[in-house]
DNA sequence: TAGTGGTCTAGACCACACG
DNA sequence: GTGTGGTCTAGACCACTAC
C-alpha cells in the first residue's frame, strides 16, 4: 500500500482483481456459490466493505449473481433471461420470443490473418468454423458466421452442437470452460449476397445488418469473432444510450 | 421508515429521489456545482454514506460529474468528451473526428399520431421538425429527421441553430433547459430512398443504416424522437455488450 | 490550511432463505 | 435460529484543489 504509484488502484480494485483471476482460473465454476463476504474479507484481510465494493462492480459487470440470503453465485448463460443476452435483436410487435437454431455447417480450419488478429492468435492457427442460421417463428432471420479458436474448442463438432439446447454460450461455458463475459459489437447495412439471400430467403440485394461482434472471456481475451446477417423487415436491433 | 410496503424503496434511493428532482427542477444548473455530500447529508437528515451511495448512482447514469477536491457538477454535454455522446458512429479506420452539420430545413408542424405517441403528445400538437447532415471529413454521412415537442422549444429556429456550434443537446440544455439524459435506439436496414440518396449522395437503393431514436430527459419524460439515416461505407455504429 | 470527494473500517440492524 | 446479502451509520484517514 506505498502512496500513489503510477499504477496505484485501491485495496477494493486489488481484491476485485484477485476475485476475476480466480473466477477466471475457475476456482468456482458457474453457477455455484463463492465464499460469503466475511469469509472473503477475513481470506484478504480487509473488511466486508471493502470485498463488497468489489462484489458490487463484479455484479454491475455481469460476473456474479447475488442473492439476498442464498450467497454470491458466478454468473451463468443458462438463466431464462440471458438464454440470449448478447442478442439485441426483438420483433417490431408482439412478445419477443426464443429463436431456433439450425446448424448449416461446422469444419475445421486455418485462420486469415483478419480474423487471426481480432482473435489474437498467428495466421494459421487452427479455428473452428460454425454456419448458423436463427429461425423465428419459422422465419430464418440471422445468419451467423461464427469462428473460434481451435485450441479452446477441441471435440466441437456438428453432433455436439446438435445435441446441445439452449444457447451457444450456454454450451461453451458447461462443455468448454469458456465463459463469454463481454462483447463488441460493429453494424453496417449491406445488400445480401446470394449465399445470404438464399439463406434468409429474401432477394439478392435485400439490406440487411451486418454485425460484427468480438467476444471476450475473462481477462478480456477475445475468444470469438462471429459476422451475423440480420434481416431487419419484422426484427430490429435495440440499443440504449446514456 | 415504515416496513416492507410494495413501493418500498432504501434510503439512498428516497435521497436520489429527491435529487433527481432537484436537478429537473433546475434548482441547480447544467455545469453548476451540487452542494457538497456533507451539507446534503445534514439537509436530508442521513449520514454522508447514504448520500454518497445515490451520488454514485447519479454518477453511474451521467447525471453528475464528480472531481475529487472540486466537488459535484451537473452534468453537462459541453465537455469534449461528451460532444458526440448519443452518436455510435466511427470510422473503419483511422482518427474519430466531429461531424460538421447541414441544416437542411427547420418548420412547425402537426404531430402525426406516431410520433405523437412516442413524444406523450396528442396528435395534432404543436412539434419542430428538423432536418439534416452530419458530415465527416467532407463526406455526407447521416441524413437526420428531428421531431421536438413544439412547447419545449419555442423561439428555435433556423437562425439559432445555424448561429449555434457544438451538437444539438448543448444547444438544447443551454438555451431551452431541456437536458437529454439518455436514449433508446431501435436499428434497421433499408434501401435508400430518392431524398436520402441525394442528401447523402450515393445511388438509390444503396443499404443504409435506420436508426431511430427516442430521447429521454428527467424522470424518463420523452422529449425527442429522431431518425437518422447512416451511410455505413466508410463509417461503423459501434456497441458494447456485458 | 481548509474543503471536497475517495477509501477503509467496524458495528448495528434489516430482509430473506433454509432447515 | 443461523447465515447470507442489503442498508445505514460514524469516524478515520487519504488525495486533490484552491487560496
Amino acid at each position: 500500500m506505498s502512496t500513489a504509484s503510477p499504477t496505484f488502484s485501491p485495496l477494493y480494485r486489488q481484491i476485485k482483481r484477485l476475485l476475476v483471476q480466480s473466477l477466471g482460473a475457475g476456482e468456482w465454476k458457474p453457477g455455484q456459490a463463492i465464499p460469503s463476504e466475511v469469509e472473503l474479507a477475513s481470506r484478504y484481510g480487509v473488511s466486508q466493505g471493502t470485498v463488497r465494493k468489489a462484489m458490487d462492480e463484479l455484479a454491475d459487470e455481469n460476473l456474479v449473481v447475488r442473492r439476498q440470503g442464498k450467497g454470491t453465485f458466478v454468473a451463468t448463460h443458462d438463466e431464462e433471461v440471458h438464454l440470449v443476452r448478447f442478442l439485441r435483436l426483438f420483433p417490431n410487435d408482439g412478445q419477443a420470443q426464443y429463436p431456433q437454431s439450425r446448424l448449416l455447417e461446422v469444419k475445421r480450419a486455418r485462420a486469415p490473418s483478419d480474423i487471426a488478429r481480432v482473435l489474437d492468435l498467428k495466421a494459421g492457427d487452427g479455428i473452428v468454423v460454425i454456419r448458423r442460421l436463427l429461425v423465428f417463428g419459422g422465419e430464418p432471420t440471422v445468419f451467423d458466421d461464427i469462428a473460434l479458436p481451435a485450441s479452446l474448442f477441441r471435440g466441437l463438432d456438428a453432433a455436439t452442437l446438435t445435441a446441445h439446447h439452449g444457447s451457444l454460450y450456454t454450451l461453451f461455458e458447461s462443455k468448454f470452460g469458456t465463459r463469454m463475459i463481454r462483447a463488441d459489437e460493429r453494424i453496417r447495412a449491406l445488400a445480401a449476397d446470394e449465399a445470404a439471400a438464399s439463406a434468409l430467403e429474401v432477394p439478392v440485394g435485400t439490406p440487411l445488418l451486418c454485425v460484427d461482434r468480438v467476444a471476450y472471456t475473462y481477462g478480456d481475451r477475445p475468444v470469438e469473432f462471429r459476422r451475423g446477417l440480420y434481416r431487419t423487415d419484422k426484427h430490429h436491433y435495440r440499443n440504449s444510450l446514456s
